[in-house]
DNA sequence: GGCATGAATGTGACCGGTCACACAAGGCGC
DNA sequence: GCGCCTTGTGTGACCGGTCACATTCATGCC
């Protein structure tokens, strides 16, 4: 036991190697279970380790090998419901291969903070995961220098990541085409669009999904509202879309904006979803408790965040490619604030 | 320019030293600031430094040097907003002390499962931030080894954690009994409780603040209803409590909990702030666009994890210690929720 | 002029692992 | 009995920094 008062530093491989006779070379074979040691030494080593309570210091392995068995996830917010669930999705895939997972925010978009960002990233070591839903992270995973092993979690394939760097993607397009058929077919003469702000200059995936489900029922397409990411935007642009008789349905570009566009809606006197339909995204856990409760579209952003990892982790281990691409599929959840349209 | 295609090595110091015509020693002055080195000198060194885009190490600069400036957080929860935000204030305080961020996500309370995750944050290097809102997190501060540097976020320094670790905490105390005599001086004749999980065996701190406020008032306490963190569980409580018509005004330990608890009135038909007032705990951003806007205690959690790493970090630099204990003190927010009682 | 003093720089060991290679002992074929 | 391959183990260098100490040279003082 340890009788001395001190802080003593943690038993090195020498230290095991002293304590069961043998050279440290041999304690590195048994911590790294190579076939070649004698059973009998094997175990004199571990019963040694196990005595010393020795753990394998991780930054001396890293420095030594090269591999450092760590992820940065690069994201803007993780206060955001779905960046939140992405980050515990690639946490929990992450603590079962045993690596650890650091985190860096950016929080501007600004061209030299998210440089800086990503190089801080890299200055960590291992591989890379960066959360491009916006602009930040767009920029960020457009930053990062060829070298460097990473992974994209992006809302579409259309504009990958530069490079032919691995990506995951939710299939937003699908997503919104699917919730705004629904609204579509509970007989709304169109369907209008409070947006997410985009995260390139180009039409978002979510827009050119609601885009297509218009244009294939042959309905006009109304100007999308341009806001932001959290509820008062939703509130700001709900208050511009109640004052028009003419809006039966509102799709939200995520939950948070669909929370806001409902209380616009009550503020202005319109009854949901009696005159007004209202759907989100993302399905976020207060959305069903809501009132009215709200039909949104169900992403699997931990299952997402598991792939992102698995798919980062074939990178890192040069092992069997995983599926290149791995993709989530949405699901409609259909609930109280989408109706049909008053006579 | 790097005409070769293969990927090199990044520059090392000694790299940086030929490159300049001095030893490597004088380079390590250099990037540390060193005093003792000519000016002359000083400056064919960065000119060298900036040629090669040579970058330190940070794992050679933790294994010599034993410092690592790094902090793991280990939390229960990052999809949470009072725990996400916390993260974040952590994250931009490390930020600027150009600190790694690491987290480690601790999914279940039960002890082995606790240990481990305390080891594998313990290799990671540097230092520890506890979130113990919540056995699991209780759990892990108390596993962690003694001489390793750690600080605790707790709800109340009822309970500190064990030895005489610094700690963090928001006034979870106070916080309960302001919003419980809010809802008193409305005239509300008592107030129900549905509580989180508690942190430890004992009474939570909001339990014991909602407690006092009763009790100085001459209000009869009617027993707390355990609850989860979720909607879900609020709901459940809800439905509960919404049976009984003496119930006209009810404090949710959490916003989460408060929202399924609207719910519930609402789906037994009993109208609030009209027949019974609700209020919550933490503001989270959804609570403003609720219908009815959600009556609350704010917290401030980004504070909060920004002062928990200013106290780790003045630990680690062994520098001037700050105030030891910093506490983030709630702002009653009083929304439409909360009103007199029905007559 | 001799010598202590301090500024500017270099040398070697070290942090705790891994890697490449050397080496001894035992089993097998011829 | 010799060589050869396999098994089991040890030695030295290395990863990229830091640290403690040595060295050189110019300066100041008596």
């Amino acid at each position: 036991m340890n009788v001395t008062g001190h802080t003593r530093r943690p038993p090195s491989i020498r230290d095991v190697a002293t304590a069961a006779g043998v050279s440290y070379q041999t304690v590195s074979r048994v911590i790294n279970g190579h076939p070649s040691v004698k059973q009998a030494t094997r175990e004199r080593v571990l019963a040694a380790i196990d005595e010393l309570g020795f753990r394998r210091n991780a930054t001396a392995l890293a420095l030594a090998s090269g591999r450092s068995r760590a992820v940065t996830v690069l994201t803007a917010n993780t206060t955001h419901y779905g960046y939140a669930s992405i980050l515990q999705g690639i946490e929990e895939a992450a603590r079962a291969a045993s690596y650890a997972v650091g985190i860096g925010v950016l929080e501007s978009a600004d061209e030299a903070a998210v440089t800086a960002e990503v190089r801080r990233a890299a200055d960590a070591g291992g591989g890379l995961i960066v959360i491009a839903y916006d602009p930040a992270g767009v920029g960020a995973l457009a930053a990062v220098p060829a070298e460097l092993p990473v992974v994209g979690v992006v809302e579409t394939p259309a504009s990958p990541p530069p490079g032919d760097r691995p990506w995951v993607w939710t299939d937003d397009r699908e997503a919104a085409y699917q919730a705004t058929r629904h609204l579509l077919s509970l007989g709304h003469a169109t369907v209008h669009y409070v947006a997410i702000p985009s995260s390139t200059r180009r039409t978002s995936a979510r827009t050119s999904g609601w885009r297509q489900a218009l244009k294939e029922a042959g309905a006009p397409e109304p100007r999308p509202v341009q806001s932001s990411w959290g509820p008062a935007g939703g509130h700001a642009a709900g208050l511009r879309l109640a004052r028009d008789p003419a809006v039966t349905a509102i799709l939200c570009g995520n939950d948070d904006l669909a929370l806001g566009v409902l209380r616009a809606l009550h503020d202005a006197g319109r009854s949901v979803p009696g005159e007004v339909s209202v759907a989100g995204f993302d399905d976020a856990p207060h959305s069903a408790y809501l009132t009215p409760t709200l039909t949104t579209v169900r992403l699997d952003f931990t299952g997402l965040g598991r792939s992102a990892f698995a798919l980062l982790h074939g990178v890192l281990e040069q092992s069997a490619q995983i599926a290149p691409h791995p993709v989530s599929v949405p699901e409609l959840v259909v609930r109280e604030s989408s109706g049909p349209p008053p006579d």
